[in-house]
DNA sequence: TGGTCACATAACAGAATACGATATTCCTGT
DNA sequence: ACAGGAATATCGTATTCTGTTATGTGACCA
């Protein structure tokens, strides 16, 4: 069991969804949650609704597109695909995460000076 | 020269003045603003003024404590400190960051299926 | 037939950064 | 002595995103 909800920063789970679309291939939003949830090792749990919000945005941007279909339950679902464009954006995505990630870690990485403390 | 400004993300501007204040000592929003570029090695930019409001919030939330003074220079400036609250808060975060970034990783790392591709 | 789960849409609240305008004070060049 | 610019701060607004909650619909099962 996670220790708390992760709860997540601007924009990344935008990109999150990018990367699941990329690497699962077309899938439909309440797979697309369970699946980052899962891959997350349950730390992110993503409350329902939050996922579509995301969903209308990329495919507003033009990075996914989406078609009526059946999940495997037979039940109706939209399944969303990665495009063209939307590969590139998730490279560049995925550059800049890394490049914060860097910044980041220099930053925090700056020694304290040694203060008696609390 | 910077490749391009690198955006920062929700709460991280946050941190990372926390952060600088926990590592440097008592300084003024300019300095902090400073301090923050060229440790980020010049990536991060921070806008004029952008600084200000992180400092209102610590403030209002007890993390840091104001005290007007004089910089270097002999102008008129607020220096700033880090709290005992402010540091145990400082450590929830870098905590909370170090979760996400592992998260994110994993997320990111989850292997693309080979598409031909655009 | 009634309930619950899979799946979706919509709308608002809360929070934080980007950005631009403005004010003050000190320092430097001429 | 004066103009201009750098150091330093404040404020207000636009934008964007996640959290949250309410609501709707169709399948499956007891």
């Amino acid at each position: 069991m996670p220790e708390s909800k992760l709860g997540l920063l601007q924009g990344t789970l935008d990109v999150m969804v990018l990367q699941t679309l990329a690497a699962m291939g077309p899938q439909h939003g309440y797979g697309i949650a369970r699946r980052i949830e899962q891959v997350s090792g349950d730390e992110i749990l993503l409350n329902q609704g939050t996922i579509y919000a995301s969903l209308v945005r990329l495919q507003h941007r033009g990075w996914i597109r989406a078609k009526w279909g059946a999940s495997e339950n037979k039940r109706k679902a939209k399944f969303y695909s990665i495009t063209p464009k939307g590969r590139v954006r998730l490279g560049q995505d995925v550059a800049y995460w890394q490049r914060l990630a860097d910044v980041m870690g220099r930053v925090l990485a700056s020694r304290a000076r040694e203060n008696g403390n609390a």
